[in-house]
DNA sequence: AAATATTTTTAGTTTAGACTAAAAATGAAA
DNA sequence: TTTCATTTTTAGTCTAAACTAAAAATATTT
């Protein structure tokens, strides 16, 4: 394995977890490269069973694919926790950082480490730990986007892309935060959030799918 | 820069620091690369200034390069200390990882990590960590094959190839453990240490070497 | 000084990972 | 259903970093 291939690997998984076929068009947009570097890095992992290929369709993930992203993404994210609790980075800076990090730890680092943190259960954004083994814990979480009006609800986690994070700061959104939804509007409108103290944050109906909550 | 660039100039300054000229055939040595090799890589660095080139003899790092190589080390060091110290490595464990993450490092990330273990000045071996421009703390120390029988020392930094240092465990031969050089045999023969209990430690000559003292 | 050995360089090949440009396949619109 | 647009694939090129094999330069021995 490669950090390119890493990469490839976990790109797929995030925009096709380990049951969809993932678009070439996807992986372009993903990743930032062309579309016959994609087609380039289909064959190559096709020739390692990591994926499984349908011509001018797209590709899906093998067990062994899912497996090694799921790693990855256990090592990335015991990295954001370390950035963010050890050495005080905010959680929109721990992204780049772990990115770089997670292709460079070999297992004995990450479970040291993992020690070292107390096995954390989640990262900085909320994001489930996956085991050792690849498995992940199941956590139970609603899009916020599916939350009926008048529900109370916490924030469990959020998407952990740099911009949305910078927005949520911004508008305040904090894990664990507690809030009731007070107001939907109709056609895709904005969702009015109110805290106990009578606060009061509007999102965007988009935001609302990159949040997920526990009803309380 | 990239990983192998990277490793390619500490090899250079770990055989040559910033003024000796340093052969193909050392550097085949030290990174186990063929000697054809080592030349495309001389001249990928001689376009870039980072080495001068005197051809059938050998290459020297030029001000930039040598600067690379320091930053390199104190990212290396600073790494070692954080896998000894916080995650319990033994020291001849750290090397391994340590090469790995100094190639994954932003700036930031070592400054905070700098931070988080409190500016350390030495590595688990004794190694001076460089500072952030790149300068080295002069620290006044003497090999031991040049310490003169009779005289009572104190271990300060040794070789951090991995088997010395497992041979350096073996012998109880330790950081800051002070000894009286006792017994010299001629013709490069074996050192006699004796502590303060009166236990005696004897080491080969070469092993004199890789290991710096300062005398008490 | 000539012969031999060692080291360095040159020339040509390989693989991973990117690219462009053009061809083929698929999907959407007239 | 034919046309147009989009997506995917193929074919060929490029760079970094390795390799082998052979040629050139330097060092060592006899």
């Amino acid at each position: 394995m490669t950090p390119n291939k890493e990469d490839f690997i976990k790109a797929i998984y995030e925009l096709g977890g380990d049951q969809n076929v993932v678009t070439n068009k996807a992986l372009v947009n993903q990743l930032s490269i062309t579309a016959a570097s994609v087609t380039d890095m289909n064959t190559r992992l096709l020739k390692e069973e990591l994926i499984t290929h349908i011509p001018y369709q797209g590709v899906k993930l093998t067990e062994k694919g899912s497996l090694i992203a799921n790693q990855l993404i256990r090592k990335h994210r015991i990295w954001e926790v370390f950035l963010s609790e050890k050495l005080g980075y905010d959680w929109n800076e721990v992204h780049a950082d772990a990115d770089l990090l997670e292709h460079a730890s070999s297992d004995l680092l990450i479970e040291r480490l993992n020690q070292f943190l107390e096995e954390p259960t989640f990262d900085p954004h909320g994001g489930v730990i996956p085991n050792k083994d690849g498995t992940i814990p199941d956590i139970e979480s609603t899009p916020l986007i599916d939350v009926s009006l008048g529900s109370s609800f916490k924030i469990k986690e959020v998407d952990d892309q740099q911009e949305f994070l910078e927005y949520l700061l911004f508008k305040e959104v904090q894990l664990g935060k507690e809030y009731t939804l007070v107001d939907i509007e109709p056609y895709d409108g904005p969702l009015t959030l109110e805290t106990d103290s009578g606060d009061r944050t509007i999102l965007g109906h988009k935001a609302a799918f990159k949040i997920l909550v526990e009803i309380i």
